[in-house]
DNA sequence: GGTGGTGTTCCCCATGACGCAACGCTAGCG
DNA sequence: CGCTAGCGTTGCGTCATGGGGAACACCACC
């Protein structure tokens, strides 16, 4: 009997299994018997789900006889499959260059379910990193990747993937027109500009990637405090992140000039 | 074809799902009936399984009735995986056990703004020590620390940070082919000595702590007056030291077979 | 149009996963 | 200090459930 989301697959303990690493993604961290009550199992079923998906180190515990979280094993398998993905792989280089060019974070994002999914990030300057985006879901009308993925969709398009407009700041777009103007223009100008919008004192700018046939299959953008980036600065680096970003296009396959069946 | 991984846990078919998993991390893309071999198992149970990890998005078909590869759902996973770890979190417990097992003061570094910046520390046995690092940025061509974060970056970025090398003791490296020739050194032995050349009287060793992707993103030492580190206890000290640092980069998703390319 | 490959579906059987209950353990509290 | 209540963990008997065989739809090559 449906808790969360349930009946999803074929198999009912891989889906059982599967969810408990939803549910580890959702609360960080849970015990067998929390994870047992939300899957509406018995505590010993849910052990032994959790057990073995700690066999394969999709999942680790905290201390011996402790709670449960989810484990390294993800990260392996999410860099083989962020690996596959060609954008991801040709990007690299080019985004470590940029972030220890301009000493600011560089990340890349792709178009996924109604939203923008950060896929790699190269941290600047420090190497410790202050918040890893990669994996995270975020709005598409509030931020410069989000734009650049909907500025080359057809109007309608974009109006179904941004089913609504939340205000995160007092700078956030939250009007329909305003957004599709502002597409426009990133669109005509071939980057997008997001100041505050998202959280106050975050600034990004961001340039599209270009698979060989000249559609838009990700979003590469420099980002960090709106101190360290002020208008003057953001004008110096935005040619220094479309030459990146260029660059990157180019190495998918894509030339200016070859535009396939216009 | 070795069966890579085996009977690792419990429930048997959520193992077995989970080894689809490994398997397309392997080899990138598989269609069914090659996964079925893999697995040992009949067509129709791998479909099975197959189709239950794509309904949780954790595999994907590269078009219908296609072959299948690792999904998007596993990025969101392991980004909220990562959201909850850090190196120092990670390294405690083994910065602990190993100040303990060799009685001397445990460090580790991070690469930040042209020095290494050292985020944690645990003292070695013998009841008062030095002052403590934690916060201090430390110039990297005198240390073993900097010599580690260096050692795998390009050379004109390692020239980029370092700017000047001011000597600081008699031993002090102040030349760039030196520095450079030291770091090859470094990268191939996977460790990095500085005897007094900081600071007369203090040794240092180094070994690189690395992420999941193999990047080395930060560095743990163990240090102590030249006195008690002479050259003997020093390659004691080495290969305890490596053991401890590749077992926190475990921790950290690295393993050393797990180069994505392939 | 044959032939061998793929991914997919159906159905029936027994295997293997489930719920139960009991265990060892830690923590909190009277 | 023992008592209880909660935790994660384990063995076991039963029956739901997942597995395998075979047939299906489809594609590509010959």
């Amino acid at each position: 009997m449906g808790n969360t989301t349930e009946a999803v697959g074929g198999v009912q303990s891989v889906d059982r299994a599967l969810t408990v690493l939803s549910i580890l993604a959702r609360v960080g961290e849970a015990g067998v018997t929390e994870i047992a009550a939300e899957l509406g199992v018995h505590k010993s079923t849910a052990f032994r789900l959790v057990t073995t998906l700690e066999g394969h180190e999709l999942v680790q515990q905290t201390e011996d006889r402790g709670k449960y979280r989810l484990g390294m094993g993800l990260v392996r398998l999410a860099g083989a499959s962020t690996a596959r993905l060609d954008v991801v792989q040709e990007a690299r280089p080019v985004c470590r260059r940029l972030a220890a060019e301009c000493g600011e974070t560089v990340n890349i994002a792709v178009l996924a379910d109604h939203a923008a999914l950060y896929v790699d990030q190269v941290t600047g300057g420090s190497g410790l990193q202050s918040h890893n985006w990669v994996g995270q879901h975020i709005p598409l009308h509030a931020t410069s990747n989000g734009k650049v993925l909907l500025c080359e969709l057809e109007a309608d398009e974009v109006d179904r993937l941004v089913e609504t407009l939340p205000a995160y700041t007092e700078h956030t777009i939250t009007a329909r027109r305003t957004l599709h103007r502002q597409l426009a223009t990133v669109r005509a100008q071939g980057f997008a500009v997001a100041t505050d919008e998202l959280e106050l004192g975050l600034t990004a700018i961001a340039a599209p990637l270009r698979s060989a046939h000249g559609d838009v299959v990700a979003s590469m953008s420099i980002s960090g405090p709106t101190l360290r980036l002020p208008e003057r600065r953001v004008e110096e680096l935005v040619p220094v992140l479309v030459d990146a970003a260029d660059e990157v296009s180019h190495r998918l396959g894509w030339h200016r000039q070859a535009a396939v069946g216009g």
